[in-house]
DNA sequence: AACCAGTGCAACCGCTTCTTT
DNA sequence: TAAAGAAGCGGTTGCACTGGT
């Protein structure tokens, strides 16, 4: 059995408070990220690592961009998602300043719904194809310098003119 | 003004993947 | 090569906020 990654006891949980998320930013910003397991302890928070990680990336990360998806990103997403499926964390990784839980979060909250009215079942990507969008092989079109680890896909999608 | 349903976002949970020994 | 630990990821939940009745 593997032990839990951090006493629940001895955590706080819920939103972050400001005195929180100065002690990460200002943590981080002296040491830098990396082994969040011990961070907590040597941040002085009473936190897990998990949770700091979380809000670190989701939220105190400088370059972040809050507030509304653009037009531009909101077409990426829908392409990205078609090629890549709920691979969130790669599809934020096309999105400057923007994170995979928001990414996530606005799929579920937005665009799913967009697709569905547009009448596009969003778990059937390929649908995509009907709609003005061909899946081709190779990669240069977006620029998609995609690293997947294990199945590296040889597509990406273009625009159909 | 009060209630309720819908929405959006932040955070948690548990599983998977990666790294180290 | 296998096992253990740490980090990363995606699904889900909880709650505050908003708009409608």
């Amino acid at each position: 059995m593997r032990k839990p990654c951090c006493e629940k006891k001895e955590t706080n949980r819920g939103s972050w408070s400001q005195e929180e998320d100065q002690k990460l930013s200002d943590y981080i910003k002296q040491h830098g990220e990396g082994c969040w397991r011990s961070l907590p302890k040597a941040a002085g928070l009473r936190r897990c690592g998990k949770s700091c990680r979380l809000r670190w990336i989701n939220y105190l990360r400088p370059g972040l961009k809050r507030g509304n998806f653009g037009e531009d990103e909101e077409d990426l997403i829908i392409r990205l998602h078609a090629l890549l499926g709920n691979r969130w964390s790669l599809i934020a990784g096309r999105l400057p300043g923007r994170t995979d839980n928001e990414v996530k979060n606005y799929w579920n909250s937005h665009l799913r719904k967009k697709l569905i009215q547009m009448g596009i079942d969003p778990k059937k990507p390929h649908q995509l194809g009907g709609k003005g969008l061909h899946i081709k092989t190779c990669l240069p079109d977006l620029n998609l310098d995609l690293t997947l680890s294990n199945t590296a896909p040889s597509t990406t999608l273009v625009e159909e003119s």
